[in-house]
RNA sequence: GUCCCAGUAGCUCAGCAGGAUAGAGCAACGGCCUUCUAAGCCGUCGGUCGGGAGUUCGAAUCUCUCCUGGGACGCCA
């Protein structure tokens, strides 16, 4: 039990005596507060719920209250005004956090409320035969950040890439393809032909419209097996995988599968029959759709007027499939904002399939990325590559190695983990939701907010417990005194929030908080750091801080790893 | 037109299960390396929380309305 349960446990029973029994410990700790000012106390406690039940002023109150309330760890109870305010034993506060984060280690935070039951998540899913642009980043570093603090809380996520091999767009790119393309520029370098052959086809429809049928068709051939469409297909899906398992491989995310769309081609006629034996399926101006006029939603297209399926179809083939393969306790879609429309048409077409599971399906909405205040368009080549994004984080990471630290022994893969790491945190730092506007400048600073700033001060932290000569120990004593001071006292009670924030994080699947959370800790420590001298300072004493600066740096890179960055020792 | 999301310091954003004086970072200006990595720390400057109304002891936070920006709205994904 935390210092703050403890507490709440003290104010509720002190409410018993008062004749107040509608308020338990868990009521009283979701009241608490902290101070404006920490010369006003560690925690408080308002009054004001508690007139009306007590028919009396919240100043009167604070003062019953403040007075009742007495025992370890406050050391004093303070009303002021409508509150009561705590003065905790810090010290006693210190060795209980402390000595917590160091028994568990990077298990500190953990819980058991997944009880190891399944979470596929859906996430990145780039399209094949198109670069792995700056739009696709967020998918992932947001899809891999959520999964690991499903992971924390004791779930079992399953990171599905759900590839974007299918659909028209294909026989669009074979078109171009057998129009323009050539084989030896195609195998040179791939992604930029596709890419090019497709930004071509996107210019010439402008003058002749027919190249969109002809796309279609081909797709509708690709579908019914055709060879040579089959044969492009599987060719430039083998060329693309291999291209992005490279940005993979730096950004150090795996998946469990990578069952694209293509992966349900014969698994949709099921949900068509489904859906015909159901009775939920209508024509529509020779379009097969689920009507969903009853909730006010347009209908949702399941076969085109040629028989070719849509994204919708294969999509409702992959949630039957998740549910049946994983039987999940929660399926994510990590999924840009802009599709919102389409996962509320598949949960609401689940629904009346009669599969009461479509309510544990989130759709993990996220903002565009935005080039010049405009979204970013694959198809008029305007797009920023994110091996690009990445190569130049690490060319600048290198310059600042260079010229601050010289003589680092494992110069690039700092600089990788660095540079990466930046790229990531500049996305993952602000919620999901905001749009963001794609700004060199603005991703590759390494001051103040940012993933080098937190990276850096648990570099700083590490090299602490090098030259002090830290060692783990079974045990934590604290020399009285050792951890004195604002800034002590504030690192303690941030460590000790840590669980908290990954509940949050999870709840409301959002790596922000851990971003927020790792940057405080940095500046709180920091903090510390600037005042507090450490390592010239007699055994005891320093030993006890050591001991804090050692779970500064477990607290650090946990929550680094968690957003999926690097923790450097050094830098 | 309908439905979603957003509007907080010059810029980028926190805060939004209502609570005591609205916070960071960047930018600008001024300090601090004979204490441990200056990718750091400290200070100064900077706000009618988009406008208006309502709910209540109390609103940046909840409700309504208006304004502005973005997005979605059948054969793309």
């Amino acid at each position: 039990m935390s210092y703050k349960h403890q507490v709440a446990e003290k104010i509720a029973s002190a409410l018993t005596s008062l004749g107040v029994d509608s308020f338990t410990m868990e009521n009283v700790y979701a009241m608490l507060e902290t101070p404006p000012n920490p010369a006003m106390g560690d925690i408080a406690f308002p009054c004001f719920q508690l007139a009306k039940a007590l028919r009396k002023a919240p100043p009167m109150i604070a003062a019953e209250l403040a007075g009742q309330i007495t025992g370890s760890p406050i050391n004093e109870a303070k009303a002021v005004g409508p509150y009561v305010n705590f003065f905790l034993n810090q010290e006693d506060v210190a060795v209980q956090v402390i000595g917590t984060i160091l028994a568990q280690g990077s298990q500190y935070g953990d819980s058991n409320q997944g009880k190891g039951r399944k979470v596929p998540i859906d996430l990145s899913s780039p399209n094949i035969a198109k670069p792995f642009s700056m739009g696709h980043l967020r998918s992932t570093v947001i899809g891999n950040a959520i999964a690991n603090i499903m992971e924390k809380q004791g779930y079992e996520p399953v990171r599905i890439n759900h590839l974007g091999d299918w659909g028209t767009q294909f026989g669009k790119l074979i078109v171009a393809y057998r129009l323009w393309g050539d084989e030896e520029k195609v195998k040179a370098e791939p992604i930029k032909e596709l890419l090019s052959l497709y930004v071509r086809f996107h210019e010439k429809v402008e003058n002749d419209p027919t190249l969109e049928d002809q796309g279609r068709e081909w797709f509708k051939k690709l579908e019914d097996g055709d060879a040579e469409a089959e044969h492009l297909w599987t060719w430039f899906r083998e060329e693309s995988l291999k291209e992005f398992m490279k940005i993979y491989d730096l950004m150090n995310v795996s998946f469990d599968s990578t069952n694209g769309e293509a992966f349900y081609n014969d698994k949709m006629d099921r949900i068509v029959t489904l859906l015909e034996e159901k009775g939920l399926l209508t024509e529509s101006d020779g379009a097969m759709v689920v009507n969903l006029d009853e909730y006010n939603m347009p209908p949702c297209l399941i076969k085109k007027s040629d028989g070719a399926t849509l994204y919708a179809t294969r999509d409702l083939a992959a949630a039957l499939f998740r549910h049946e393969s994983y039987d999940f306790a929660k399926a994510l879609y990590v999924v840009g904002n802009e599709q919102r429309l389409h996962f509320q048409q598949l949960y609401k077409v689940l629904e009346k399939m009669g599969y009461s599971w479509s309510a544990d399906m989130h759709h993990i909405q996220f903002g565009m990325m935005l080039k010049d205040g405009k979204k970013m368009s694959t198809r008029k080549g305007k797009v920023v590559l994110l091996e690009e994004v990445f190569a130049q984080a690490i060319a600048d990471v290198q310059k600042v190695i260079e010229e601050k630290n010289p003589a680092l022994a494992n110069k690039e893969d700092v600089a990788r983990q660095v540079g990466v790491g930046a790229v990531i945190f500049h996305d993952l730092k602000n919620y999901r939701l905001n749009d963001i506007n794609f700004s060199w400048e603005e991703m590759l600073t390494f001051e103040g907010e940012t993933g080098p700033y937190v990276q850096y001060t648990h570099a700083r932290a590490c090299s602490l417990l090098r030259k002090g000569n830290y060692q783990p120990s079974s045990t934590t004593s604290l020399t009285p005194g050792s951890l004195d001071g604002k800034e002590a006292w504030a690192v303690i009670t941030l460590l000790n929030g840590f669980p908290e924030v990954i509940d949050r994080a999870a709840a409301n699947f959002d790596p922000s908080q851990i971003g927020k959370y790792v940057i405080d800790l940095a500046q709180s420590f920091n903090k510390f750091y600037a005042n507090v001298r450490i390592l010239a300072e007699e055994e005891d004493v320093k030993a006890s801080r050591l001991q804090l600066v050692a779970a500064v740096v477990c607290v650090l890179k946990e929550g680094l790893r968690i957003m999926g960055l690097a923790a450097p020792e050094e830098m």
